[in-house]
Order: C-alpha cells, then sequence, then structure tokens
RNA sequence: GGUUCCGUAGCUCAGCUGGAUAGAGCAACGCCCUUCUAAGGCGUGGGUCGAGCGUUCGAAUCGCUCCGGAAUCACCA
C-alpha cells in the first residue's frame, strides 16, 4: 500500500475518534509539504474546523498527536497556521527504495488479456510533400501518446491513416511526367519524398505562372483558375486515376513507393512506428457504403440535387454533407470508412486521434455520425488536438518556403549535438567516432523531442530553431545529462565494490527526502498521464527529478560518504533515480544515453 | 456572428480535482571546476497570474461578463 493511502486512512481514524465523524476519502486535503517547511506530507486542516469546534492551529495539534500515536509510520509532525505537517519515518522511505529496485517497470501497469484496446491514429502524412515541423510533434505526441496509454494498463495498436490519392498527388504526377525526365531517388540521390515534394513545389511555380499569363490577358483571378490547362490536365488525371487507368495507377504506385521508402526512414530515425497502415485509396469507397446504409436506416436524408446530409441541428451543430451530389465522397466520408474498417480488422474499445486543432469541429461531428451509426466507441472517441506549432517570424506556410523540413531538422539537431560536445572539451574522449556519433544522435534528438513534448499539447507552440538547440536548462539533455551522471555512478561504485541500500542510514537530508517523494509520485504522475492525455506531465515531473537529483549530486558526495550505510544508501538512491529518469523517458520516447 | 481553445516574469513555459510567501529555464549581473561528468551548482534583480464581478475561511485554479489572440463554421483534405 502506498503512503498516501496508508495516511488517509489515518487521518479518517483520527478524526473518527476524535470527533466521531466517518469522513469521506476525497475529503481528506494531503499533499507534499512545500520546500520551505519541515515534514514530508501536509494535511490541510480547514475542511475539519466545523467539527472540531477549535481554532486551526489547536485543531492541527490533536489531530497530529492521534496520528503520531498511532501509525509508526509517522515520525513526526509540526503545525504552521492550518498546516499539519507530517514526517514520514527513514525506515519507510528505505523500504520504497527497494521496492523501486526490485520492480521491472516500476510505475507501470501491465497490460493482460482482459486489457482493453485502444487504436491511436497519428502522423497522417499527404504523399506530395515530405514531412515538416508540424508532422514531429503530431508524430511524436502520438507515439508518447501510445507508450503512456500502453504504461496505464490499455493494449495499443498505433495506426497511420495515409492520404494518399487526390489532386494534391496528381499535381506532383503531372509535374514530374513534364519535367521529370525520368527522374528517381536513386538517379537523384534525393530522398523520395523530398524529390516527390519538389515536383509538388514545381507545379505550383508553373500553375502560379500560367495563372499569371492567363489574368495579364485580361481574365479574372475565377476565370484563370478554371482555364488553367496545367490544372485541367491535373483533374483529368484524377478522373483517370479514379476510372482505374492502368498507366496512371502505375505512375501513382511507383511514387508513392517512393514517398513511403522516405516516410520509413524518417519515422525510423524519429523513432516512431505503426502497427498497422491504412490507405485512403482503400478505405474512401467503404464510407460511401456506410453512409447509404445510414441513409436506408433514416439516419441521413438525400436533398434534391441528390447529395446526402446529416442532420445535426439537435445536436446543437448544423448539417454536414456526407456524399456530393455526383456521389463521391468527402473528408468526412473517407473518416467513416477507415473508422468501418478498422472495427472489422480490431475490437476497438476506445480509438484516439492525434490531429492538429483546426479539426476540433471534424472531431465533433465524426464522434456524433460514428454514434449514431452505431459505432460503440464513437460518442467516447477522443480527439487528442494539439496545437499549431508556429516559427519566430510568423506562421509556417509552405507555399512561402517557410517550412521546417523534418530530416534537415533533425540533422541539425544531432549537428548541434556533435558541435556543443566540441566545445566543451573532449567529454567523449576515449570512445570511437561510432560510439561518440550514436550518443551525439541521442543528444540531438532528445533536445527536439524534448523541446516538442514538454508543452501542453493544446497549446500553439513557439518553435524557435535557436532555441531549441539550446541545451541548457529545461530541456532533454539536461535529463540525458542526469541520467549519464547516475549510470557513471553506479560504474564506480561497482568498480569499487560498493554495498547498495541494505542497511538504513542514520538520517536522511532533505534534498534525498525530496527526490525520494517524488520517485513516490511516479505511479500517479503516469496514471495522471494517462488519464489527461498528457506527455508534458511526463516531460515536466522527469525534469522536476532530474534537476533535484542534480542539486542532491552538488551538496553530498555519494561514493565518498564514509559511513556504509549512508553510502549504500545514496547508492540505491541514484540507481532510483536513473531507472525512474529511464522509464519516464521511454514513455516519452526519447532515449537516453549512458554517458554524455 | 456561432462554436471551441489559449492569455502567468522581457522571452519560452510549468503550476489549475481551490490551500501556506505563484515556480523553472532563457536573457542580465556576481560567485563555484586539485573534488564521483561544470551539458552542472549557488546567489541577485525581475509578477495588478489579460480586466472586472461573484462563490469561499481561502481563487492563477471554480462561475459569469468583458478585452485581446488563434482555430473552425466549404459539394477542400
Amino acid at each position: 500500500m502506498n503512503i498516501e493511502t496508508i495516511l488517509n486512512e489515518s487521518v479518517i481514524a483520527a478524526i473518527k475518534e476524535l470527533y466521531g465523524q466517518e469522513i469521506a476519502a476525497e475529503k481528506v486535503q494531503l499533499q507534499k509539504t512545500r520546500k520551505e517547511f519541515e515534514g514530508d506530507f501536509t494535511l490541510v486542516v480547514f475542511p475539519f474546523l466545523q467539527m472540531s469546534k477549535k481554532r486551526p492551529e489547536e485543531t492541527a495539534q490533536e489531530i497530529g498527536e492521534k496520528i503520531a500515536a498511532t501509525q509508526p509510520l509517522v515520525a513526526g509532525f509540526n503545525v504552521i497556521k492550518g498546516f499539519l505537517n507530517l514526517s514520514i519515518a527513514p525506515s519507510y522511505w528505505i523500504e520504497l527504495l527497494q521496492t523501486i529496485d526490485n520492480t521491472p517497470e516500476w510505475g507501470t501497469t501491465k497490460t493482460d488479456e482482459k486489457s482493453p484496446l485502444v487504436m491511436v491514429e497519428y502522423s497522417s502524412p499527404n504523399t506530395n510533400k515530405p514531412l515538416h515541423l508540424g508532422h514531429i510533434r503530431n508524430n511524436l505526441l502520438g507515439y508518447a501518446l501510445s507508450n503512456i496509454i500502453a504504461a496505464n494498463g490499455n493494449k495499443v495498436v498505433k495506426t497511420n491513416i495515409v492520404n494518399d490519392r487526390g489532386i494534391h498527388i496528381c499535381k506532383s504526377m503531372l509535374a514530374w511526367q513534364k519535367w521529370g525526365n525520368g527522374e528517381t531517388p536513386a538517379s537523384s540521390g534525393k530522398k523520395g519524398d523530398h524529390l516527390i515534394g519538389d515536383y509538388y513545389v514545381a507545379f505550383d511555380k508553373h500553375y502560379k505562372a500560367e495563372l499569371q499569363e492567363l489574368m495579364e490577358k485580361g481574365m479574372s483571378k475565377e476565370e484563370a483558375e478554371a482555364a488553367s490547362p496545367l490544372m485541367i490536365e491535373a483533374r483529368e488525371m484524377l478522373v483517370k486515376w479514379e476510372a482505374g487507368d492502368s498507366e496512371v495507377r502505375n505512375l501513382w504506385s511507383t511514387m508513392n513507393g517512393w514517398v513511403y521508402e522516405g516516410f520509413d526512414e524518417t519515422y525510423k530515425r524519429l523513432g516512431v512506428d505503426f502497427d498497422k497502415i491504412y490507405y485512403e485509396s482503400d478505405t474512401y469507397l467503404e464510407g460511401k457504403e456506410t453512409v447509404l446504409g445510414g441513409l436506408e436506416k433514416g439516419i441521413f436524408y438525400r436533398r434534391d440535387d441528390n447529395s446526402v446530409w446529416a442532420d445535426l441541428t439537435a445536436d446543437g451543430l448544423d448539417e454536414k454533407l456526407l456524399l456530393r451530389s455526383d456521389g463521391t465522397s468527402v473528408y468526412m466520408t473517407q473518416d467513416i470508412g477507415t473508422a468501418q474498417l478498422r472495427f472489422r480488422d480490431y475490437p476497438i474499445d476506445k480509438m484516439v486521434y492525434v490531429v492538429g486543432n483546426e479539426q476540433n469541429y471534424h472531431f465533433q461531428v465524426l464522434s456524433l455520425l460514428l454514434d449514431k451509426l452505431g459505432f460503440a466507441w464513437g460518442k467516447g472517441l477522443v480527439h487528442f488536438s494539439y496545437g499549431m506549432v508556429e516559427l519566430p517570424e510568423g506562421k509556417m506556410k509552405s507555399r512561402e518556403g517557410t517550412v521546417v523540413d523534418a530530416d534537415d531538422l533533425m540533422d541539425e539537431m544531432i549537428k548541434t549535438a556533435r558541435e556543443t560536445s566540441e566545445v566543451l572539451g573532449g567529454k567523449l574522449s576515449g570512445l570511437t567516432e561510432e560510439e561518440a556519433a550514436e550518443i551525439y544522435r541521442i543528444i540531438g534528438l532528445g533536445a527536439l523531442k524534448y523541446f516538442m513534448l514538454k508543452v501542453d499539447a493544446r497549446k500553439n507552440m513557439l518553435f524557435n530553431p535557436k532555441e531549441s538547440i539550446d541545451f541548457n536548462g529545461n530541456t532533454g539533455p539536461f535529463i540525458q545529462y542526469t541520467y549519464a551522471r547516475t549510470r557513471s555512478i553506479e560504474r564506480k561504485a561497482a568498480e569499487a565494490g560498493a554495498e547498495c541500500g541494505t542497511a538504513t542510514p542514520a538520517s536522511i537530508s532533505e534534498k534525498e527526502s525530496a527526490i525520494i517523494r517524488l520517485l513516490n509520485d511516479f505511479p500517479a504522475v503516469v496514471r495522471q498521464a494517462g488519464t489527461d492525455y498528457s506527455p508534458s506531465g511526463i516531460a515536466n515531473y522527469a525534469y522536476d527529478l532530474a534537476k533535484e537529483y542534480n542539486q542532491f549530486y552538488h551538496d553530498y558526495s555519494i561514493l565518498r560518504e564514509e559511513d556504509a550505510a549512508t553510502k549504500a544508501f545514496r547508492i540505491l538512491l541514484t540507481r532510483n533515480v536513473g531507472k525512474v529518469i529511464k522509464t519516464a523517458m521511454n514513455l516519452l520516447g526519447i532515449e537516453v544515453p549512458e554517458r554524455m
């Protein structure tokens, strides 16, 4: 049983004995004692004043006396105003450290046969351009969230829906046909997704030039857009694609194949993966059937022009188009189709969509529609909505060339990790170039990942490339550095044959008990992150722990301590800090180096 | 205009199931490497928690009203 539960029960018992009243466990406000005061946990006694009919100080005093007398784990207490600060016996903390040490995956909940199945959709790229900064936030959040959900005792299926069809892909294809001269990733040395992205940009450039020309001949913007030969050709290509034209389909699968190879490389580098990938080219027709089924059941209705709609006015929303008058499907229809396929493939209990907040309305509607169509998890679907990534100069726009490319950014981060390390002077001397390169990779990516994950996902965030590469302060490398320190201490302790935590030291310092209380919090932090869908909760916790340990590291000699029991205790503490940091960082998808 | 989200230090962000004097980092200034990793530690300065009203013994946290900003409200995806 954890210490909070024990104290909670002690408080309830004390209240009952003193004032003869039964109180609910939620009424007991126990919190960690603030740094300035002595003690480990603090009970707020204001809610009990009505029962005690005494002043706050007296009430706190008598509750404190009662608990100290009955609960052996409470070694002492003090009262400040209406706050009762309780000190926990060192023996309990030692025991906790040993429990952490002996428990594999401490802080997380195991999955078994009966665990609910949660499907997490994230990434969802288009196949006409490479991944950029916004995708990085999406991928990192999606991956971390999956880990966190899994750590809370759920089976998780990570999924990706690839938008592999539509006019945007036709644009790239057309441009490649016109100006590509048969260029391939192999012939050009470019990554497949970048190659296709370049043709998408080329299309846009030529298209704009065309528009300009037509408008100079006296057409309005709308007329020019309609008359543009390039755009007409692209639309024709889309029609051919839908009709299954073999030439177009072949080109399409070849070029998409190049893109997927490029994506795979980026995903691998980012450290994210998927259990199941869906393609819109497979799901877009499925949705149509489901919608028509809903039409038969009277859930939807058809207008005179033959289009199909859902009336959501009763739910406080408006009417939503599901099938165009020409019978083709829209975005919503595809998402319904994808849901249908997934439900056929897996016994889904809960569905989580990691998609940007610009689609909040879409998911509100989707949830209602799926519910009406009878999907058990429709109503409870979670749209894990995250904010935009903004740049210091303003919004990121591909047209204006202000995108930050995912691959470039990762290169840059790793390069900076190397440079920083070299400036600091021979940090990794004694390692081979390969070993050092691996550490730079871990640090560079750790900096990037932590920077993206520490911020509350709901908020728009500012990405300042310069600052992101600053490895000081509340950053991934700081946490990694702290971990490397704990590993170093462990290695040195092992070399010296030092004992690890078998005896109880005479006393535990404030810094030490602060660290242990943080360790004690970890399971609750993981649980909270699971219910709040909050990777940032874990990230900020990891930082707090690392910071606390670093201060401790500077204030106490760990290996030089003369007293064997104290030394052993500190080694055990260090090992547990390393263990918890590593677990927390793993949940975030951030690797942790053995040395740096 | 409707809906949703966000306003906390100069900057980037924590804290929000109501609790003690609102915390970090960056930036500025001053200390600390003969000491287990200085990618570190310590210190100084910096705040009407967007504004107002309300609920409460107690509000950055809850409610209402404003003010700012963002997203969305397509037969685009």
